[in-house]
DNA sequence: TGTGTGCAACATGTATACAATTTAGGGCAA
DNA sequence: TTGCCCTAAATTGTATACATGTTGCACACA
């Protein structure tokens, strides 16, 4: 029961930074949280430290903790290193891969497949961390993974708006993204390691191209115009 | 004061965790080590917390921490990642590396060298250990930090032999890993990447030379003797 | 008006008491 | 003897009170 509730925190917050709900750089103060989750502070600071190792939050000495920050040194990085850790973790899912985990990247795919269907946004994007989670697990490289946990918590913070598509244009990615799923579990399950590889770095290639325009929109138009929809920072 | 008392805890836990003092899947009490460094039992769970998050220990529900293991599985992991790790941090190095950085590396390379001249074994591992720490900072990669430091931990563990060098033979080993480090700071320091890279992946093979040899040691004489000394398991 | 100081309110850090869970050992029956 | 269950001790988890540190604002002073 109180086990529960301690858990249940955990995964609400993870949820609520992945989803922007608690954008980069605010403060979780102990006090709210616990009050909000019906747990004392005690257990609430230990669900932050845990927040701290897995990459989600920053706590400073005598200040609290905050959500991690998304500067420009940072895209930068995960820009760069994105590919490598991709890659490599889809190599060695292939070689690693246990019938368990092949059933339950088959499950996650399904619903992943469901909200996009249903143009959940929130879902669906939490849905996909979830796939490339479990294609983490599968590399059982206990070295490798924290990288690609990290990865994947910036991954899914600015690929929100990709599930939230704009265009007939963008909703064709979207779908193109879900059949490269497809294409990923049957290359892992048959162990087709180049395939593997390659269809991961095409993956990489759409989110990539989203997510930097997403970054860098358009200019505006010069003429003076009421924009329909505000940008947030990130 | 009390804040130092914690810090110190922490220094203290990994540094006996890298030193093997508390072999790999030893239990940390925490009522024990909360009176042993005169702090009650919330710093110190917090401490370990901290510890799980940076990979040195291993929490589970209601059973307290464990320092991690190191079975095979892990091993095969560990041989298979570090060069890609390794080299991957090096190459960022080089790109990224301050001034304030390469004075602390070099500082830290002088602490190794006297260590390895004084056949401080203990000494010489930690300062290998920082040493290669300050390159994974120098990276600044916020990405692949966390796995080099996975790695780092068990590379010292795995070393912890290597600088108590039994022969002159592997003595001249030890002075070849110093005069690697030297070497790779010039490289670092002139931002000549593909030096860095390949003077890194001969420093790994150096070690995973003496690794695998010190995990798969020399088969005992097959005539009946009494053994030397005993080597403990890991 | 700008700056510095001090106090009050607030947030974080620590100790301790108590609750819940796990573990170990003893007794008993098959 | 072997296996099982139950109880007691030990260990971990949580709540709360108190200590310590930080922040913001009011006020005095230049």
């Amino acid at each position: 029961m109180t086990q529960n509730r301690k858990s249940q925190c955990l995964d609400t917050i993870r949820q609520q930074i992945l989803s922007l709900a608690l954008p980069p750089g605010s403060d979780l103060d102990e006090t709210k949280l616990g009050a909000e989750f019906g747990i004392s502070r005690t257990p609430l600071r230990e669900v932050l430290q845990k927040l701290a190792g897995e990459g989600y939050v920053d706590i400073t000495q005598n200040k609290g903790a905050k959500v991690v920050s998304m500067d420009m040194a940072v895209m930068r990085s995960f820009f760069q290193t994105a590919p490598l850790v991709y890659a490599n973790i889809a190599r060695l899912a292939c070689e690693n891969r246990s019938l368990p985990q092949m059933k339950a990247l088959k499950t996650s795919q399904q619903h992943f497949k469901k909200a996009t269907l249903n143009h959940d946004p929130a879902q669906a994007a939490m849905h996909n961390h979830q796939f490339h989670q479990i294609i983490g697990d599968m590399s059982q490289n206990c070295y490798l993974i924290p990288s690609l946990q990290r990865m994947l918590i910036d991954h899914t913070r600015l690929s929100q708006t990709f599930y939230r598509p704009a265009s007939p244009a963008e909703s064709a990615l979207v779908r193109q993204a879900c059949d490269q799923h497809d294409d990923m579990i049957a290359a892992i399950e048959d162990q087709q390691v180049e395939a593997a590889v390659a269809l991961t770095l095409q993956h990489w290639a759409l989110s990539q191209d989203r997510m930097e325009r997403f970054v860098r929109p358009d200019p505006l138009p010069v003429e003076l115009t009421i924009p329909k929809e505000t940008v947030h920072a990130i």
